[in-house]
DNA sequence: AATGAATGAGTGTTCATTCAT
DNA sequence: AATGAATGAACACTCATTCAT
């Protein structure tokens, strides 16, 4: 095996952890079954991980770096986002991140409901975007001339309960919602944006 | 410890393990940690329940009894809910209910996380929460005079994403929130409070 | 409840005990269970019998002591057994004891299998039923006038491994021959007898 | 020990089990006892071993298999068996199988004495072993020209039940015999056989 | 005589992790 | 880079037995 195989079997373990640990949990995981269903050798794993906390944070790691680029990119494609029906392709752009990544993110929230646990990643990531999105709304504001409110926490507690909050529970429940009142995505998608908008983005927008 | 007690027994049980389940996970917690913790002899716990699981379920079970009578509880005290700043009574009961039982609620969303779940309770203390609301809402319609939204899943998609959300969000990371940010809890609660009404009441009321 | 009812109730327990014993094995059976079939509290079972093993010491007991009465009746009953088809009457007896203990006595054989064990029951059963036979072959003998064989050991083996061993098996494998060749009761002991007869019994007549 | 021998490691924990099962019982021995025993990790056993079922499972496999090859080898090596004192070599041949083999057999007796138990080692083993004694029979039956007994039922019977048990019973009590009575190896087996000539074989010869 | 509650020691099994090759 | 074998420390769950009433 050459580094190429080296690289895409790496590649292939955390794709398949980030199935397993969010099919069952993390704690619910197991090496084994991850080694199995990966068809590497279970010894294999910690040659590339140190131990299986290692995996998850790698994976966790991953999921903020891809935010990150994910967030540049709507930095640099909307100028002024926030205008009208223009937030929609802010919108889509998030929906599509947060449903591609749904997988990990159910584990991370999962994580971060343990009281027991360190800064959490998704405390992070929800920083991250909620810092990137009050920096859009401040743009926009300048922009119009307007006086950007003051006391920075509440925005903060607006932004992360009533912004990001919607998107954690699509992540959280999408599949299941789908299944159960069968609805498709496309649908339910469409739905989830007219109400946030008629919400969230209503707040923001004017 | 006071033995010959099965009642304050078994609730001791119960409230051990609704805790460390919420510090560590359900997967994460141990069964001798909950019986040191209790107090009580391990072989004990399996007097009273079947398994580790059975705990849980009861726990849950517990929750979802508890949502119903504040439920409950909220129509009968609540005639005009949603008229006008009236609404904050019937925010107060949600958020102290939340926050009552934060801990419990937080280990349902971690479970109904995972992939592999049946109905999740999540999903159950949604709907339950959900139909309530819609219920007082189409009440408040009637009296007004006005004609009540025909696309019932809009209705819960919103409901659920945008106005449960918050709350799960809060149950999720009201402590977390408090401690990274140096924030009281009133002062929480009132911001998240300003929040919610600038946007998802905003979509109800009027 | 007066001292009828406790007389019912520890041969209740005893009753269930050797059903049990014999369906899973004496290491098998559970205490608990053993009390929910017997319709009584767990402890009450340790009123009666100071433990597990003292249930089935009294189990063993009881069947040395029947077979010990079944022998004496034996012995009075039949004053020229041996004598031609005048054995049926004593084959009866026998196999009519041994169908009827058989589930003790399987488990009595299980027991007797480990080779960790004290003189088993089997071997004392065994000794007991022997040596009454050879006591009325001795009998026999000298009543026409014979020399006895002098050598016992020999007699002893013969008695135990081709005399005793078929109606051990016979306790063994009753039911499950039954089952499994489709053959009545009555006619598997009928076959039985005439194999008997043809081979153990042909050794000692005449 | 030496470590990276997988089918002697293997080898050594079948061993031990068949000799601790015999001593104490399927269900009275211990796992952990197998493992100190043998000088492995208990979790090894479980690497070899799906379950302390599968071990006993394993055993009475392999029990089966060597009863195959010893009857194949009896096939071949007698060709008219039962004529007259050249039984004797088959009967060699049994009894040292038996012997050696007893402690697995009494193992099997044991759990087939259990009545809730699927289709027993023992009854197969059985079967095995009078099928191939029947064939024996038919085959000088015809030899000499004789008409072969008609009732196949009566037949397997007589075999079963007078033919068997006595060798099931000296895999049983051989070695309690020889403490209790103080005789050799040698003197019971001889004795054994002198019994087993007189009554079984005698129906079956001339 | 009878019972619900309680317990210590264990019991088969699992798991993350490491070793030797 | 890869693997089969091995391990220590759990882990959920069980069981015979006892206590207090």
């Amino acid at each position: 095996m050459n580094r190429r195989n080296s690289i895409e079997t790496k590649a292939r373990i955390l794709s398949v952890a980030e199935e397993i640990f969010s099919n069952v949990g993390f704690d619910g995981a197991r090496v084994d079954d991850i080694a199995k269903e990966a068809s590497v050798n279970k010894a294999l794993i910690y040659y590339y991980f140190k131990s299986k906390d290692e995996i998850l944070d790698t994976l966790f790691l991953n999921l903020v770096e891809d935010a990150k680029k994910m967030l540049i990119k709507c930095m640099e494609g909307t100028p002024n986002v926030c205008t009208g029906d223009n937030y929609k392709k802010l919108f889509d752009t998030y929906i599509h991140f947060i449903t591609e990544k749904r997988n990990i993110i159910k584990v991370a929230i999962a994580e971060s409901a343990k009281t027991k646990t360190k800064i959490s990643v998704v405390m992070e990531l929800g920083n991250l975007i909620i810092n990137a999105e009050i920096e859009n709304l401040r743009k926009k504001y300048v922009a119009q001339g307007l006086h950007f409110p003051e006391d920075r926490q509440e925005m903060l507690i607006m932004e992360f309960f009533t912004g990001l909050a919607p998107f954690f529970n699509y992540a959280l429940y999408k599949d299941q919602w789908e299944d159960l009142y069968q609805v498709s995505e496309e649908e339910l998608q469409e739905k989830f944006y007219q109400a946030f908008k008629k919400t969230h983005l209503r707040a923001h927008l004017l």
